[in-house]
RNA sequence: GGCCUGUUCGUCUAGUGGUUAGGACAGUAGGUUUUCAACCUACCAACAGGAGUUCGAUUCUCCUACAGGCUACCA
């Protein structure tokens, strides 16, 4: 076991780079958001570099907004890259869109070294090829058709501007072995591999091919990616083979599946970093739980700082099976993080929220008094802690403190058909807590009191009593959240429920 | 259709040729408590199925089933 750990060590070093590659066509879905994290992580217990790779080639799908929001939600992550479109580095460009003709002049090589062709069968006649063969239940590839093409004929096509692509030819009867770190040994016989496209009839370089020529250049040591890929690497592997280049070490990380074992998608709910950030989670949680999906370390651990994870994470206990995403989970995990978190750390944040979410200067529901905000949400956040499972619910824990609070029917008519008699109770409540209080430990006593003088169990006098300044059954603890709200405040509430009955 | 990959509690996972198959989340019950949480205790709950190898298979092999991926001028 030791041994093993450090003849891993060995294969660390500080050459390696990896990099994420997404493709702008959204937001940072959390499953890339995983491999972006596993790369980074490796990147970092190995000392090397991490960089990002925008895969913009297809330009009919292609965002140009959705490249900010990506790099903006690996920020937020925490994931940083040392190279990329926005920070340079000795490799770039690192958009695909800017990396044209870098593409095209590895595709003449390949033409010249009769490693690739060109190829003018239209979309339209290959679609149909295709269809008749699935029809018979056949095997379908592509036929080779212009693979036989006489020089006289290629150039008589070219003369009349018929489109074409440019195809990798592949070698037949090969057998491609790979090892990929997560999957093992893996075989591809080449009979099954049709003479894939590497450049469309735009001129652009296809993913299979771009990828490829940009890992190479990029001197990528290491791929890591979705298992989705994992079929797509023999091929790959055929153009390291026709460049003459070593191909890097593979690791496929198995996929993120939706509760019902299909892939992950919007009717699963969240599925983009920025909801999650939006929905108040932190991203110390968000990247917790993601390390856990298709990872562990040792029997019992859950809880993983990212510096531990750095220690920690190591490819080979990556595990195959695909793993159904537990909002639950995260949610715990957040609750965890939350808890945990610095107080003045936490304060930021909802402040944050806060003064984003609402215009102090015109909202006419708010209580007055948001001047000393800060004084407060120092005495708030201990109090309410403990409590919330996101930033979000925080929110909603905390706006009874600034905001005027409304009192549903349900909330109005609760003491109705109770055998207590709620005016009587408000009535002594108002009584003792407008006598000289100082802290939430007088509040108590006093209410102690109460409850004895009136014989009313301190369990009814609290519900009443929380019903009324909180307008729920639910607050933070009471003694603490009337210290906070004050008492003119808190009798004010109090009359205003004594009313309403 | 072809090829690749996978299958341990509901979920994430640990683990082994002989274990009461371990942990975490969720769930249930109880405790604590001014409510809700948090916290503590207990409970619930799994080796997809069938052959084979073996004294013995959840673990090794094969088959089946199911699931996912690739099979694009998407990435």
């Amino acid at each position: 076991m030791i041994l093993n750990k450090q003849m891993e060590d060995k294969s660390y070093n500080n050459n390696t780079r990896v990099r994420f590659a997404p493709s702008p066509t959204g937001f940072l879905h959390i499953g890339s958001a995983r491999t972006a994290f596993f790369n980074w992580l490796f990147a970092q217990k190995s000392n090397g570099k991490f960089i990002l790779r925008i895969e913009d080639t297809d330009i009919a799908r292609h965002q140009e907004n959705t490249v900010n929001l990506i790099m903006n939600s690996l920020k937020w992550l925490g994931i940083n890259w040392d190279e990329g479109p926005d920070v340079g580095g000795d490799y770039g460009p690192y958009r695909q869109s800017m990396r044209i003709n870098i593409y095209k002049e590895y595709a003449q090589k390949l033409l010249n070294e009769k490693k690739a062709y060109l190829c003018f069968c239209s979309p339209e006649v290959l679609k149909k090829k295709k269809e008749v063969a699935l029809k018979a239940d056949k095997f379908y590839r592509y036929d080779r058709k212009c693979l036989k093409l006489s020089r006289k004929d290629i150039n008589q096509n070219l003369n009349k501007g018929i489109d074409y692509v440019i195809r990798f030819l592949v070698p037949d009867n090969k057998i491609i072995n790979f090892n990929d770190t997560v999957y093992g040994q893996i075989s591809i016989d080449t009979k099954i591999i049709e003479d894939f496209i590497i450049v469309r009839s735009n001129g652009l370089a296809t993913y299979n091919y771009s990828a490829v020529i940009d890992d190479i250049l990029m001197k990528i040591t290491h791929v890591i990616r979705g298992e989705d890929h994992l079929s797509n690497t023999p091929k790959q592997i055929l153009i390291y083979n026709a460049l003459n280049t070593k191909p890097p070490s593979f690791t496929h990380l198995p996929m993120i599946l939706g509760q019902d074992g299909t892939k992950l998608s919007k009717r699963h709910g969240s599925i983009s970093i920025e909801s999650y950030k939006d929905e108040g989670f932190l991203p110390e949680a968000v990247l917790n739980y993601l390390a856990l999906l298709g990872w562990s370390y040792g029997e019992k651990t859950t809880i993983f700082s990212k510096d531990d994870l750095i220690k920690k994470f190591n490819l080979n206990s990556i595990n195959k099976k695909p793993a159904k995403f537990d909002y639950s989970k995260l949610l715990w995990l957040n609750g965890h993080y939350i808890r945990n978190s610095d107080n003045e750390i936490l304060k930021e944040l909802i402040k944050e929220r806060m003064l984003k979410n609402i215009n102090f200067k015109s909202d006419d529901t708010l209580i007055k008094s948001t001047e000393n905000l800060d004084e407060k949400l120092d005495k708030i956040i201990p109090l309410i802690k403990e409590r919330p499972k996101t930033l979000q619910e925080c929110d909603s824990l905390i706006s009874p403190f600034f905001f005027k609070i409304k009192y549903s029917t349900e909330i109005i008519n609760y003491f109705k058909n109770k055998e207590i008699s709620a005016t009587k109770i408000l009535n002594g409540a108002i009584n003792s807590l407008s006598g000289p209080i100082v802290n939430s430990e007088d509040i108590e006593k006093n209410l102690r009191l109460l409850s004895e003088k009136l014989d009313v169990s301190f369990r009814k006098i609290a519900e009443l009593i929380r019903i009324a300044i909180w307008a729920s059954k639910v607050s933070p603890p009471l003694f603490g959240t009337i210290e906070i709200l004050g008492k003119e405040l808190t009798l004010e509430r109090l009359k205003n429920y004594k009313n309403l009955l």
